[in-house]
DNA sequence: AAGGCGGGGAT
DNA sequence: ATCCCAGCCTT
């Protein structure tokens, strides 16, 4: 099954996500068998600028309150944004009612599956409309968030950092590596977005226990700082991690238990 | 292309 | 005071 380790070749990068990911990821309530399209929904808005830690308890809250979209839309906008509670943005939930609404009036009631439809709903744009069209219907498009598009960028293109979001080049790059099997293809878009969170990790990689490590072309070319534009607002990767060690931050790259001044 | 968003929590 | 967080929307 496994194409040769040649490190940076197409099969490898998506290969080896979606074993690592199968073999064993965190046991999240919307990865639940059966969760739903709207569960699924709802976790994306509330997962948008929001740690997962704080979306647990508030997702179930809201699920028990309001089990369908029409459920939702039955009751004024207000009573979402008090729902809200303390997830922040609260603009968001004010969107997720108008998309219960939508989803009622125009898709009788059904989250669409299509990403031009979930597009069209208020507060989904490129990342939610694809989330939902791969991890509640199977669909094989590419999800892209801001850890996958790290995963990408270090292990493909061999860049320590990705630069600012590009959504149309950034879906050609992770549609690049999708395998052609809609399920596998699933299984790599939660997979890169798994290890960008817990392994690949912006300031400190875990390389040591990467499953990309033999494969990945950022490391082969012995970790080059990252020489690109860099979104608005943020500091380079390099510079984040060059404060860290004081220099080439070779000793954090490897091990962060031995770095003294990692974070 | 860049900031703000009816933020909030950890450091 | 500052940064991060499964982004989105409007200038």
């Amino acid at each position: 099954m496994r194409t040769s380790p040649e490190a940076g070749s197409l099969p490898v990068i998506a290969d080896r996500i979606a074993d690592w990911y199968a073999t064993g990821h965190r046991d999240l309530p919307w990865r639940r068998d059966g969760f739903g399209a709207w569960g699924i929904l709802v976790s994306e808005f509330m997962l948008q600028q929001t740690p997962v830690a704080r979306v647990i308890p508030r997702l179930e809250a809201w699920l028990e309150r309001w089990p369908t979209p029409a459920a939702l839309a039955a009751v004024p906008s207000g009573e979402a944004v008090r729902a809200w509670d303390r997830l922040g943005y609260p603009r968001r939930a004010l969107a997720l009612h108008g998309a219960a609404v939508a989803i009622t009036a125009r898709h009788g009631g059904i989250v669409p599956s299509d990403v031009d439809e979930l597009l069209a709903l208020p507060g989904v744009g490129p990342y939610t409309a694809r989330a939902v069209a791969s991890f509640a219907y199977g669909i094989r498009v590419p999800v892209v968030d801001v850890n996958t598009r790290r995963v990408l960028a270090r292990a493909v293109l061999g860049q320590g950092d990705a630069g600012p979001a590009n959504a149309r080049r950034d879906h050609d790059l992770m549609a690049s590596q999708l395998p052609g099997d809609a399920e596998r293809a699933r299984l790599v878009n939660a997979g890169a977005m798994e290890l960008g969170q817990t392994v690949c990790i912006a300031r400190a990689p875990r390389c040591e226990v990467c499953p990309l490590a033999e494969a990945c072309a950022w490391r082969r070319a012995g970790y080059p700082p990252y020489e690109g534009p860099t979104a608005p607002g943020r500091s380079a990767t390099r510079d984040r991690i060059a404060r860290c060690a004081g220099g080439s931050c070779a000793s954090c790259v490897e091990a962060t238990s031995r770095c003294p001044r990692a974070p």
